[in-house]
DNA sequence: TAGATTGTTAATCGATTAACAATC
DNA sequence: TAGATTGTTAATCGATTAACAATC
């Protein structure tokens, strides 16, 4: 029942190891460098060669026996592999202090994301400018998102509000959400969503320090 | 070669989910449920029951065949699991948009950690307060970590800038750090690092959405 | 009691690591 | 040429999933 489209689904863990390389290889166009090898990049993240020629590979860049790769050359085709070399339109949802850091961010422009509009369902907020990006009530999502093909919503709200807006989101035609919100989010199938589980995060944190200062004690 | 206070480990990917299972308990409470079965959070959460029992057993917590789990005894041992029944006084260093939002988030004493203060490069921002939050130049990194015991370190400073600030957090004694730069931290092996990696959920999201685009079109 | 659920052992799956021939 | 490095296949490791006896 082989299915020719399979295509052959990249590694979760590669894609995302693959901005941390990029971020070297940044570095490395600033200071002259032109061509590096696995080992190299492999023993400057304490990871093996082995991982990172596999995760290389999935960008579908070739390199040379004992040279290694083109910076450049690895830079586009990361870049091109993750879709950074274009932007979304994308739409922020809850313009609070998180949110307002993310309208912040200038580096997400040259990171595939696009904000157009911010939307918050304070009316106090409407019309304010955060970031050079308009503040928006709500409701105004479908229309804007009909005007604009917006592709990405980013969500930012209070955790109870979150199922709500994503499916205000859904609705709205939105292709992809990226929650910042602790909830667990119910969308169709087609709907791509990406938590970022800042909270896991900091679970791992603290379960490990306090593991270490029972060890110690 | 077996070694008494080996306590195996728990898997990381089940630490992850600890925190989404708490969320979705303390919902529970509020609406007055007071037991409930990996079945029952298997389907709320689209995982499958074994890995939510395998996940809960980490923590601790023995259950009831037939009933399944007291909500308000799981809360509790997943708290303690995670070290969030008691709280780690942290330090601030990047007191930009994101390292203020971060300031705001009044969720995270609950969650073990617990601001004493921030530092910030810019001497324009030093006698500020943020979010209550006293702004400190970063040379008073070293009198105040020793003055309160100040155990985790939270980096929200330009991507240049990371290692050297972590270089200072780690020689003031810091033995943790909560990294929201995409640097690769180079650290003592004693000290725990923990990267938020924004930019890997981002790659994430983008590169599945742009794959979606190649197929529709 | 019957049936749902736990706890645990075994099977499967996927990612990481090791090994090695091909290459410039 | 010799040696470092790539690309790829095989072995290992760990996490997820399946199976099932024990239990209230």
């Amino acid at each position: 029942m082989s299915n020719g489209k399979k295509s052959r689904q990249a590694p979760l863990p590669s894609v995302r190891r693959l901005p941390t390389y990029l971020h070297l290889l940044k570095k490395y166009v600033e200071s002259g460098r032109s061509a590096v090898s696995c080992t190299h990049i492999a023993s400057e993240l304490s990871l093996t060669n082995t991982q990172v020629r596999k995760d290389l590979a999935v960008t579908g860049i070739i390199g040379k026996p004992k040279v290694g790769y083109d910076v450049g050359e690895l830079i586009s085709a990361i870049t091109a592999f993750l879709g950074w070399n274009s932007t979304s339109e994308a739409f922020l949802v809850g313009a609070g202090s998180l949110g307002s850091a993310l309208l912040g961010y200038q580096d997400f422009r040259q990171h595939g994301l696009n904000f157009v509009a911010a939307f918050d369902s304070d009316p106090r907020k409407s019309g304010q400018r955060i970031h050079g990006c308009e503040v928006l009530p709500l409701e105004e999502i479908y229309s804007l998102a009909d005007q604009r093909r917006v592709r990405i919503g980013v969500l930012a709200v209070p955790a109870r509000a979150a199922q709500e807006v994503a499916n205000m989101l859904v609705l709205a035609g939105i292709k992809a959400i990226w929650n910042f919100t602790p909830a667990t989010l119910e969308a169709p199938e087609s709907v791509i969503v990406e938590d970022v589980r800042l909270y896991s995060s900091l679970a791992i944190l603290t379960s490990r320090l306090s593991e270490n200062l029972r060890e110690t004690k």
